[in-house]
DNA sequence: TGGCGCTAGATTGTATCCAACGCGGGTTCG
DNA sequence: CGAACCCGCGTTGGATACAATCTAGCGCCA
């Protein structure tokens, strides 16, 4: 899986970009109001390309737009994180699927690192981190162009949701998270990738079934 | 699956939405040059919206830019639409899933009409509309916001494939695709979601077996 | 007192104008 | 004769200026 780097000097995604990152950092949570002129001052550029990154982050499911109106970092109700969670357990064993056979053994490694690292971490952002690094680096070995960016939009819509789970969690009571995790790694190592898929498919369902116990998660 | 409407009247979704439709019809295959200026004159409005459309466009894949350089109408490799046929295999069936157990007996009936409508079609056009009409249709019953939408921009961005494929089809060789679709409906009508599923799963992956025997749709 | 309509301000949508970038043809030099 | 360079044109990118739309707050009236 190709991570996107900013592929070109175009204001308007660089804008995009930046603005991706403040949202998935957590600077902007869902239901705030973004502002054409606001956005365009801090990059010091005209309300124009801003337009044109609104209308990228709205592609990704970022932000909403209303007409006339304004743009608004998107909301997700529980209902729908459960619906792209549901795509996640079908879509990513197959991304998996393709990454398997061409991981490295350097990734091989950096996998298992980020595995052991995770469990000691007791700062829900920095475990958030290396989840995302962890899983999108699993998919590297992968080459598809469309489904690596599907997985990607589903996890990027999803992350304040996941950061709000991980934040009332008990660093040390999710020791089943860190299990799969190692479980996961083994089964790449092995280039078992009927194993692999299924362990992964476990992993995002029960993080499905985690969450749905958790709907205030989802209130305004 | 909620089939979205002209949201407004907001000129970019205009152009945007009538720039889609006559990519779907066929009027500019993939690889086509597209110039905002062109387009500009076409609606009567300036590069602006234009450009906007073209960003919306391009995160429904169906236009490829470059930055300082330009529009084009996207392209798939075979590889590519593999990938996404795969896709569609795992995600359609969940569609249909939420969709089976709502469905009305007025859009049973139409999808039964639909069904034997194709099967006297010889124009490739109107079977490809047909085509479309039947499948959406079957998800209507979903009210899945973001699970729809996947869904059909995977149709979108292959829309072109599938018609230079029905193309070269015989029109009375392909008696599978209809028992394929008759089985589907009966299934729906039952409320069969288990076979339901496994019978649209076969009808994409059947698909995606024949485009595969036929990778000179792909050659530029 | 509560609901409705109106107006002023803020915010978004669009058009026109200028700058920057890429591509292609022609020329020149090895 | 071929290849590299350079310049000019066409196209896209961006900024400013103006029009259209929405929201919020106020006053009026039942």
């Amino acid at each position: 899986m190709r991570v996107s780097t900013s592929r070109n000097g175009v204001a308007s995604e660089r804008i995009a970009g930046a603005l991706r990152d403040s949202i998935l950092r957590g600077e902007h949570p869902p239901g705030t109001r973004i502002r054409q002129e606001d956005v365009a001052a801090e990059f010091g550029a005209s309300r124009l390309p801003v337009r044109e990154a609104f209308r990228i982050l709205e592609a990704d499911g970022l932000i909403t737009l209303v007409a006339n109106t304004g743009a608004w970092v998107s909301r997700l109700s529980l209902a729908e994180c459960e619906e792209i969670y549901q795509l996640r357990e079908r879509i990513e064993p197959l991304l998996l699927g393709y990454s398997i056979l061409n991981l490295t053994d350097d990734q091989l490694t950096r996998l298992e690192e980020l595995a052991i690292a995770m469990q000691a971490l007791r700062d829900p952002e920095e475990f958030l981190r290396l989840d995302r690094e962890f899983h999108l680096l699993s998919y590297a070995g992968a080459t598809t162009a469309i489904l690596g960016d599907t997985v990607r939009r589903l996890w990027n819509t999803t992350q304040h949701y996941r950061r709000a789970y991980t934040r009332l969690l008990d660093p040390d009571g999710n020791r089943i998270v860190h299990d799969e995790h190692h479980m996961l790694v083994a089964a790449l190592r092995l280039g078992d990738t009927e194993d692999a898929e299924r362990v992964l498919y476990g992993h995002i369902r029960r993080t499905r079934l985690e969450l749905a116990r958790h709907p205030t998660l989802f209130d305004p």
